[in-house]
DNA sequence: TCCCTCCCTGTCCCAAAGTACAGGTTCCCG
DNA sequence: CGGGAACCTGTACTTTGGGACAGGGAGGGA
């Protein structure tokens, strides 16, 4: 007898990686994909409504992002194991994946085979990333670990990641502060303190390489 | 007797898009997908040696970009018709695209029979944009044709496009001037001519506009 | 040829950005 | 309860950014 096929749910915008996706993944037997979402809404909703095994969800969609569905599935206490299968590589969305509790994160153009392991593993109650994602998690997590290395890379506290945001748009630190109801004064020492941690030599590369790193989005 | 199939080649970097568009494709039975190529530098090789119909085109593809190959193709005196594939919807690279060749621009997620008519139209010589993608090209096109609009976009001169190059990697004018051989206060004069092509207030919000803009990658 | 665009340079000037130094609060964790 | 982290504020200072105004040379198209 053979055993029952792990159900996978498939979450992303796109219509040809849904198809893409649909295509590879029933070359196997014990696949068996038993629904799509186009977004991140559907995604949660198809999820409760169809209990499968492992979702296979994209970062970017419209609705809802990933990390977004991911922390609605916990509210909901499901059981549903989570792989997320996207292109984008930077630390801090890798980070904030596996925080938000993803089991799996594989990158768009994973090989055959590397899709396939992972949705075993993972169903299995293991986890899996690509060597290039885990290598990334693993620094971050260090450096999160050691506050004291020359080479960290310090976390940003929410109040900078507000002041990043407005300088991403262009503001003067008179509009910020005039905006978040502080002192420009204070809004000087957050600007310092975020070109600090990301090391920038102004606002204008700290924006840059916020972009890179995927703390922000423009 | 039945017609010859559509000969048709794949672009694109990401294993699961390409058996997304093979699977989709292979429904019709007057397409045939005759190659796969994952880089820009084997699609120019597939091109010439499969010679396809059509050849559907990532636009972000490591090696070569997908603008690089319609060129090389050019160069090289090649009739497949070219339909690029891709997640970008910017005004610029539509617009790249399309003079360096393109017959047609699909976003990815594009419905399935937005997909195969695209090919069908563009194999019998002629062209099709998804609607969202011809409003932004008409307005480029608009745009360059009327140099005297209030809103228009204008375009950057190149050597512009350089010293925004520049400030998207956060160097003060000083180190562009060194870099490029000029005087700072041409720097200056080139920066004040880019915000206000832009309508940017600053330095800071002219890179995050050229970036949603897709005129600079970061 | 004339005009227009791009590229380049200059001086003056003020506002904005960023640093240095010094200090305050609250809140949470061990 | 002590200590750290995040948040907030202040004065004083130097550097950078960007606008206003004015100009020159090279090259392409009507």
């Amino acid at each position: 007898m053979t055993p029952p096929p792990i159900h996978i749910l498939l979450a992303d915008d796109h219509l040809v990686v849904r198809a893409g996706l649909l295509a590879l993944l029933s070359t196997q037997a014990d696949f068996e994909v038993v629904g799509e979402a186009a977004n991140g809404r559907e995604a949660v909703e198809k999820v409760l409504d169809l209990q499968p095994d492992v979702l296979l969800l994209d970062l970017e969609m419209p609705e809802m992002d990933g990390v977004e569905v991911i922390q609605a599935l916990k509210e909901e206490g499901v059981a549903a194991r989570v792989i997320v299968f996207t292109v984008f590589d930077t630390d801090e969305r890798v980070l904030a994946a596996v925080q938000a509790g993803a089991q799996g994160y594989l990158l768009k153009g994973a090989p055959r085979d590397e899709l396939f392991r992972a949705v075993r593993v993972v169903y299995e109650g293991g986890s899996l990333l690509q060597p290039i994602v885990a290598s990334k998690l693993m620094r971050q997590m260090q450096e999160q670990a050691n506050p004291d290395r020359s080479d960290m890379v310090e976390t940003l506290s929410t109040r900078e990641q507000e002041v990043l945001g407005k300088l991403a748009l262009g503001l003067q630190n008179k509009e910020i502060a005039a905006q978040l109801q502080i002192t420009e004064r204070t809004v000087k020492f957050h600007v310092s303190s975020i070109l600090a941690k990301l090391g920038a030599g102004n606002r204008t590369e700290a924006v840059t390489i916020a972009a890179q790193r995927g703390i922000i989005d423009l």
